[in-house]
DNA sequence: GATATACTCAACCATATGGTTGATAATGGA
DNA sequence: TCCATTATCAACCATATGGTTGAGTATATC
């Protein structure tokens, strides 16, 4: 089992550009070439090559190489790390704020 | 209701640095001090001040003035719209890996 | 009032990031 | 074989980012 908790950053690093997000969004119905991803975006097919790149390199797609083209698939690991993360963390401020909640409401119950 | 919806990657470009999600992780735990968050790291007050500037931004948390003390505390909205974007797509894709699971063994099955 | 504490702001610097163009490689189809 | 398609790479540019220092503003404490 390999150590993803240090490398958390570079995968939501990774989600933090819309044009980024929008390739996830792509993706999660199913695999697509680089140009697929590339269409609908206002930029050359070598900009958006990039950000496949950044993505690959935050481990959340794999890029497969098909014939002259390269296949894209998202790669679930990285997503649910990132799940995992913000679920705990926003679990426990909610405990948080339920604890505040139930030691205000026992304070004023004289 | 307003639509978060399209800068969701602000949010998440806001978790995309280690030093923040450390921030995120103390919040998790109780309100802090400016200089609480800064103390574990090494890096000037200053600095840490801009990165809790980066959190509030992107609606992380909150920057409440008591006494001469900055007050931070977690705002759940934003991680939970963080959480919801990423449960959704990550779920897109299981769905679609099962759909793949179910039609291959219904493909072998004579 | 004088001084220390907590924090922000502005200016600055080095590096990272998001984009472009032009060249190149590999594959597919005429 | 010749050309078009798909994609990457390298070089470059402008702007964003992460950090610093030095100064300034409130607030607390002596």
């Amino acid at each position: 089992m390999v150590d993803n908790g240090r490398q958390l950053d570079s995968v939501f690093r990774a989600l933090g550009d819309p044009t980024r997000l929008r390739m996830i969004e792509q993706l999660a119905q199913g695999e697509r070439t680089v140009s697929d991803l590339a269409a609908p975006l206002d930029m050359t097919l070598a900009g958006a090559s990039k950000h496949v790149g950044v993505l690959e390199q935050a481990g959340l797609l794999t890029r497969e190489k098909r014939g002259r083209e390269r296949i894209c698939a998202l790669n679930q690991e990285s997503l649910f790390a990132a799940r995992d993360w913000v679920e705990r963390y926003s679990a426990f401020w909610s405990q948080r704020l339920d604890a505040l909640d139930q030691a205000l409401k026992e304070d004023g119950d004289d």
